[in-house]
DNA sequence: TCTTGTTAGATTGTCGACAATCTGCTTGTC
DNA sequence: GACAAGCAGATTGTCGACAATCTAACAAGA
């Protein structure tokens, strides 16, 4: 069913904005899991040859929201459970490794910037702008990686988001019930300003506010289901 | 071993041959850090276009191995004090959930598995290989991921292993004084048989036996020196 | 001498065409 | 009707050539 029409690449590198491009597909749901992704189709829409497509489409692959079978083809990856579960407790121990790293390096910068993403959040929330506001949350939970000063923590975070965005957006897309919240990041928020870093690490580990435990039950849900086919 | 299992077939395009090729060539030193990439040379120099050249180049670049400037090339990527002691530091992290993961799921089959990469590493090192060495070793240490049951976690894991190959290869090529052993995975391999999860841990975590110290120290020794051309 | 503009060479990025491989359908046989 | 062989059609993998961009060497002018 992809009959998702792609606007013509400006400018940089073609390479680069076709995975932008992508990404960005994949990641708000509009290429579903499973789906295969035809190269002269999308390179046509995209009024660009296949080179810098497939090389794209190569990167894509090894960030994990991609996959591909030689001389088959490359298709969207499948989102099982345990997918799903599995991202999720890798994620609260980087979570906890993260606020340990960060704790001694927070300052007025840092609360500034965590108050800022919180807003965006709300932001998007009282928009109801779905897409955005996992967007905005994951970037706000993202603050701890950035700050952590670890380059290989940071990119394990980005390559987790991915999928985690993916998730996340797949969950919205299927209830368009689309508002779930108040605001459930105050306590993360409270905590990350706080002096009891065991605490926070704590409401990580067990208390995780991005909603895992629905977002499971979905995919279990999913799991009796057949795979599709084009 | 009797019971008639058949592996996948092998990789028929040459871009997987490529891309293992080029891992093979980093990761055991021969392309050095820092060195750039001529994509007509190789091309050349392995009988093939440039096409499923560059696409191979953009999965290491994914990898973290490679790095690529738009325009200018793609180079290996720059080992410096920092992300050495990042890797570390993560890797602690990491082994210490993994054998969280894998403790109760252990039986014959993985002490079999166990022993059988322990007199691996033995081995190479009565070999005097130092390459294999490396290898062995962190294959001895990758177990624990590979019986986690976490594909995200065991992914995470593959990608730091390529760095710190890449990483302990540059040491051991700096000081050909080859041999640093007797057999310093005694302990690991003695505690993951045992019934004390915690002591496996702490030892993961403060005790690690691949030689991070020496190699940290190393590295901060090459921080002075300057970038070298091509 | 220093700066600035130009130009030639080399290298990366992209393209269109061809080869290899897969898939599904058709055909022929039993 | 069931089944294997073989033949299109479509799709991925690879190639060689061209375009865009960078580098550095050189010349002209202040």
């Amino acid at each position: 069913m992809g009959k998702l029409d792609f606007s013509p690449i400006a400018d940089t590198t073609r390479r680069a904005e076709i995975v932008a491009l992508l990404r960005r597909a994949i990641l708000t749901g509009q290429l579903e899991p499973g789906q295969k992704l035809n190269e002269l189709r999308i390179a046509e829409q995209m009024r660009v040859s296949r080179a810098p497509l497939r090389e794209a489409m190569r990167e894509l692959v090894q960030e994990g929201i991609l996959t591909s079978i030689p001389y088959a083809g490359t298709f969207v990856i499948d989102v099982t459970a345990k997918d799903i579960d599995d991202a999720y407790s890798l994620n609260k121990v980087l979570d906890e490794f993260a606020i340990e790293l960060t704790w001694k390096l927070r300052d007025q910068r840092f609360f500034d910037d965590l108050d800022r993403r919180h807003e965006a959040v709300k932001q998007a929330t009282r928009d109801l702008d779905t897409t955005r506001q996992i967007e905005t949350a994951l970037q706000l939970h993202g603050l701890i990686y950035e700050w952590a000063d670890n380059s290989v923590l940071l990119e394990t975070w980005q390559r987790l988001t991915s999928r985690l965005q993916m998730y996340f957006a797949l969950h919205q897309r299927a209830r368009n019930e689309p508002v779930p919240s108040e605001d459930v990041h105050e306590t993360y928020v409270r905590l990350l300003k706080g002096n009891d870093m065991r605490a926070a690490q704590r409401h990580a580990r067990e208390h995780i506010d991005l909603d895992f435990e629905e977002l499971l039950a979905y995919a279990r849900s999913l799991e009796k289901r057949s795979s599709k086919g084009a």
